[in-house]
DNA sequence: TGTTGAATAGTACGGTCGTTCGATTATTTT
DNA sequence: AAAATAATCGAACGACCGTACTATTCAACA
């Protein structure tokens, strides 16, 4: 993904520059662990002069969450959309999640990391999130109706049920494979979503 | 859990008093969150005052940390021990950590923000963390262990599995009901957990 | 009760933070 | 090339951080 050109002016391409490198940060240390300081010192700029790219330190926190949730969207989101609808998409989805996700045990996800940091926090950072997130979730939950109403799925489940234990398993993968450095995490995601969809698929009439 | 008593001290005594503040503090505002000064408000103190009691912020952190496990322990994993070994232990296990953790929806978990927290960091703290948490997994490993030998669950699979899967459950679960204010997910993980028991009973031979 | 040591307060230091403002370059436009 | 504007820098501010010291107040024990 690149958004830069070489047609910009001269401030939009440090400013891109700038959120690229506060993007990388932002994963690392988390949204509240990103400075302009520091973001200077990568730079190789003032901090004053990283700083007017951004009205405030929120409005760069903002900045980098949307720069995130764009990356997502073209790495999860939208190419699963090619997928057909209903199970397959469902499938999709959850392999470009883990495939993004074991991408990201090296540098860090940002909407499980700022899930923590924002719980209890409110403000304009924490509705940003909350609003990527939830939008997330919706998405998996329609592909998750849809793979009911086709059949492919048992149709009395609720399917918020499914949604929640698809994202425990990336839960448990980013914990157990960022913070505990235990290999073998990915393998048992795409385990424990292979099991759930057995369990959830429908009862073939052995006639 | 009481962790005063009116032998002790009164050095140990507002030490004590401090910690219990200090726990609160780092529940809801993580371990990093914890700052002296702030605490020193709450206690009714100076910000020296409070530090004497600890010879630095780290060991006020480790402290607090040691406290939380303590009381993980006290709610969560001695109670389940005097269950029978095997799957009602098990049952306890995840039964009271949910209760637990159900609780924490409104302070916050530090095992869970920690893990977030320290994925990218070194030194004490995280060692601490590290090995609470593998702590707390070997236990629910042996815990799953004993319900293969005895047959409550089958034995050829890995039990790895079923604890990723059972924390999966309850990284959801706070991540639902906590950041995302979704009520019914205490229900979910529940569920979620039923589910997988069942999914990996033995398959009783219909003769 | 007087003495001694523990507990707490007060002050100061160096550091980093986000932010402001005026000066100074670079770049774009005329 | 000149004028206008955009981009960057440098220094300073107030706030908060953890920590080190010294002074003071309090509790414990002879």
């Amino acid at each position: 993904m690149n958004i830069t050109s070489k047609f910009m002016r001269k401030g939009e391409l440090t400013r891109a520059a700038i959120l690229e490198t506060a993007l990388q940060s932002a994963s690392r240390h988390g949204l509240e662990g990103l400075t302009i300081g520091l973001l200077a010192e990568q730079m190789n700029m003032s901090k004053s002069g990283v700083f007017a790219h951004f009205g405030s330190r929120e409005d760069l926190q903002i900045a980098v969450l949307k720069l995130y949730h764009e990356s997502f969207e073209q790495e999860v989101f939208y190419p699963s959309m090619k997928e057909q609808r209903g199970l397959p998409r469902l499938r999709s989805m959850f392999a470009l999640w883990v495939k993004r996700v074991t991408q990201e045990i090296a540098s860090g996800c940002i909407y499980i990391s700022g899930a923590t940091e924002y719980d209890d926090r409110q403000g304009p950072i924490r509705e940003e999130l909350v609003g990527m997130v939830n939008a997330w979730q919706g998405a998996l939950l329609r592909a998750t109706t849809q793979a009911q109403q086709f059949k492919h799925l048992q149709t009395d489940v609720d399917p918020e049920q499914i949604v929640f234990e698809m994202y425990g398993l990336i839960l448990a993968l980013h914990h157990d494979a960022r913070f505990l450095k235990k290999s073998g995490s990915v393998n048992r995601a795409e385990l424990g979503f292979e099991r759930m969809i057995q369990s959830y698929a429908p009862v073939t009439s052995s006639v």
